[in-house]
DNA sequence: CGAATCCTTGATTTCTTTCAAACGCTGTGG
DNA sequence: CCACAGCGTTTGAAAGAAATCAAGGATTCG
């Protein structure tokens, strides 16, 4: 990805959505799928985007002749099932409130890496959203925003949110 | 993995064990920290087992001359992806007894895959185990057990469990 | 045989969902 | 330029699902 965002999502047999992650600049959207063809997600931007396609097989032939290339490739797809896992985790044993909190500071970091600001940004996603993303309903996600915004944790307007306390944020996690 | 089950978990903070996986013959253990060296997960059989231990620098290595193998590999790096997604819509919206009958399908067909009984089999975990892995309690998972149990769908005896009704039971997960 | 662990069941509490409704923003057409 | 339709968001009240608390029973292993 370069620019702008996109989320990926399952339909399941009523035909209702679920999230199933969402990719900002600088990620890499389709690792499942690799090599075997069959894409289990659907992927749409959220906004105004722009990506780069690398066709696997030309890949696969590079890194075929750079080990380097290999091994980095390797990595990259043992990160990804690490950071499904730790999603596994998130939805297995986290409340509404931990896993929301989590949410916002996994987005703030990722946000640092491509030097966007950590504390204040829009939000590229909806409620509904966040809500199927993490296992929870719409008003669930909006009423945890407006607890976190009442103890002065966070700041929100629409799309637009502030990170006010990073640490108690952490803390709630942390906490587990 | 050659026989015999393990099952991998982390380690919260508060010193609580979460279960992210269980591994039965045939499959393969460590594809998180593929390349980056470090494991996220400790491991640990649950009965008598054996395994194939596979150093990756070697493997790496095999793969880079052998085009197919490196194919080969990346599929299973995929598919690994694919999985742990699935368990993503399963732990945001499934109920309990969705997420129990998906579970015992699942270890069904992964029993059927090494050539054992898909419908006769003894669990090789805990109730508790199972509880940490689906995101339930002990006490739920037991309850659901009785419940499926008491529906005629299967039946339990301690570890030992009998599939009765498969067709009733991918209904469970299908109706979602 | 006894201790430890695992499993089950019941009663109660808690958290989240569901149902319902109102509000606000955004974009479109008259 | 304004009115209105549609979507997204928020809030409240009630219902439901699973967790927690508590305790007894079963199984395994030394």
């Amino acid at each position: 990805m370069r620019s702008g965002s996109f989320k990926s999502y399952v339909l399941n047999n009523s035909g209702q959505g679920r999230v199933s992650g969402f990719f900002l600049p600088g990620e890499i959207i389709g690792m499942d799928g690799i090599a075997s063809k069959t894409y289990a997600n659907s992927t749409v931007a959220l906004e105004h985007s722009s990506i780069c396609e690398i066709p696997f097989t030309q890949l696969e032939k590079l890194s075929h002749q750079l080990p380097s290339l290999q091994h980095h490739f390797f990595a990259i797809t043992g990160n990804e099932i690490t950071k499904d896992q730790q999603v596994h985790t998130l939805l297995s044993s986290y409340t509404a409130e931990e896993r929301t909190a989590s949410f916002l500071l996994g987005l703030s970091s990722r946000y640092a890496r491509v030097s966007f600001s950590p504390t204040r940004f829009l939000l590229p996603m909806t409620r509904s959203d966040i809500g199927e993303y993490l296992g929870l309903t719409v008003e669930t996600v909006s009423r945890i925003f407006t607890g976190l915004q009442r103890k002065g944790l966070i700041e929100v307007n629409n799309r637009e949110i502030e990170l006010l306390d990073i640490k108690s944020l952490r803390a709630i996690i942390g906490d587990h």
